[in-house]
DNA sequence: CTGAAAGCGCTTACAG
DNA sequence: CTGAAAGCGCTTACAG
């Protein structure tokens, strides 16, 4: 009966008495609403799916945790499909999330604008963070990686640091190729006639580790090591150490994102504060809205700032880092 | 028209003129069937609920990386409902979760065996993880916290620490508790006369890092640090190498849960290996065959075997730390 | 203020 | 092999 309906989603009018009565009953038949049921309905399912290529690491948990919060004030659930390796996989996750969700959050290096508007019908709101979209057909964030990355090599040079290597994300990744690419005008600009030396790696610890143990053994020994996000930063301050050498006195180390785990390594890390939880806090609230006001939804694409975060791994600066390019400097 | 949902989903027979031109036409369409339409029917979402209590940390992000790779190879989905910090909360997750999922794995210092027993339908297939249940009503996953505790404070003794203090968990944490209690039985057992000395933590770096600093202050210096996780564990060589102090020369630390940074952090990090990941894909395992033949699921509790894992921040044992209650130990 | 009725998009016996 | 029909559990005009 209809009363019942609007007793239990206290829409529309009940006299006090059934209100008491379905409550309670509903309550001792520990009645729970058919969901499926309910979105047949209202067109509303109240879930967001949420598209990662990975769980490993600090990042994605940061992130999640971000969305989740913000998930959580408004009611909305998250239904997360992760790992990924390639555009197949990435697609069919893709696919079967569609039927379920409101809207979707799509972080991928295997996926693009383009990729998206093939095989998802155009009403179904989708906020990218940290993914391809040459067309800017899609609402999208981006971590401000290249200013950033400039930033972190020039603060780098301006501690003395005069050879600098590089340990480059997976190639695929486009936060990773803006990595490099301030890396490398860095260099060019700030440190003229300095060789590039850019090892690969793919965002894991032990990439790191490798890239660490790689560089070690070609014998070349840099001032400074800029790795493109803390994991590898971490397993590459491993392998220095390992080898005998004191991170910063005999080689400086700067990483990328500022993880939780940053500040804790020994010695702390120099990195890039990406408040990742924000990003995927403000994603979201993005994606919120677009779902409940389609209308006014415009595609626009928001760079993410972020700023270096000088701890101990990467030597006191000689000159202060003053450069108009640069983010904002911190000491912590 | 019926031909349709058969050809779609390969139920049933169709010819195949029929089977291509549908598929033909719901590819060019976009089409993506309705999952609320489908479930009503079939009496099933393909979908798991999941409750954690925060996902802060590389703990949670490994845990859930392992339920969901298990996942999709069954072709389930994630619904995540993470950041409660009471029980009220955690019974709220709970009610948005339950119209929506298959059955739920529940991992919540705030929720226990009985709580759930009154606000979800006995029909509803539940898994358990380090989540108390007084009453074994329900299928659980436990980590042999107790033991390994043990074995890691009767490891330290054999390298030589004659004092060794213990940074615990939160309070209303199982696991926490059975980390102090093996902590405690150990020092009674192994060390007899040595006093306990417990700091107080909350499974954070940060609450390591204040428990260093706090024990730094009492001026007294216990040979060995056990922390009730990696993550404090972590926080606390950040707080003693700040102090000046060497680990593990002036000072061995152990952790607990070998999330991925414990082996990449300097000194590398003693501690039991949990595998986390597995643990939860092997819930998840128990969850679906749960789901799959109701009938012959039967409340058994699992406990997970962890092993001791030391690296170099315990310092050497001065004996094989041969102990009949101790974990496998492994040397890396 | 309330209940009967239609309908959301599917699946599944059922009759042909 | 296929289509008409019923029904899953809800919500929402609609008539009373």
């Amino acid at each position: 009966m209809a009363s019942v309906s609007r007793a239990l989603n206290g829409t529309g009018v009940v006299t006090e008495a059934i209100r008491t009565r379905v409550l309670e009953a509903a309550a001792r038949l520990q009645y729970v609403p058919n969901s499926g049921a309910q979105s047949l309905m209202t067109r509303r399912t109240h879930t967001i799916g949420i598209v990662l290529p990975t769980l490993y690491g600090e990042f994605f948990s940061e992130l999640i945790r971000g969305i989740d919060i913000a998930a959580r004030s408004r009611g909305l659930h998250l239904l997360i499909s992760s790992t990924h390796c390639d555009a197949t996989e990435a697609g069919n996750a893709l696919q079967s999330l569609i039927g379920r969700v409101d809207g979707l959050l799509v972080m991928s290096p295997y996926v693009d604008g383009r990729f998206l508007q093939e095989r998802v019908r155009s009403s179904l709101p989708i906020v990218l963070i940290s993914t391809v979209d040459i067309d800017h057909t899609h609402t999208s964030f981006y971590v401000d990686n290249y200013s950033s990355a400039y930033a972190m090599v020039a603060h780098l040079a301006g501690c003395g640091h005069r050879t600098i290597a590089h340990i480059a994300g997976p190639d695929v990744n486009v936060d990773a190729q803006e990595r490099v690419r301030g890396y490398r005008a860095a260099l060019n600009r700030e440190l003229p006639g300095a060789a590039e030396f850019v090892l690969r790696g793919d965002f894991t610890e032990e990439s790191g580790y490798r890239a660490g143990r790689e560089l070690l053994a070609t014998g070349m020994r840099p001032d400074a090591v800029f790795a493109a996000n803390d994991m590898m930063a971490i397993g590459c301050l491993c392998a220095l150490t390992e080898a005998g050498l004191r991170v910063p006195q005999d080689i400086a180390l700067a990483g990328f994102d500022d993880i939780p785990t940053a500040r804790f390594v020994v010695p702390a890390l120099t990195t890039v504060r990406v408040r990742i939880s924000d990003m995927g806090g403000r994603a979201l609230d993005r994606l919120a809205s677009a779902i409940e006001s389609p209308a006014q939804f415009q595609p626009v694409s928001e760079t993410v700032p972020a700023e270096l975060i000088i701890r101990a791994s990467c030597g006191t600066p000689a000159r202060p880092a003053g450069n108009p390019r640069s983010a904002p400097v911190q000491r912590v």
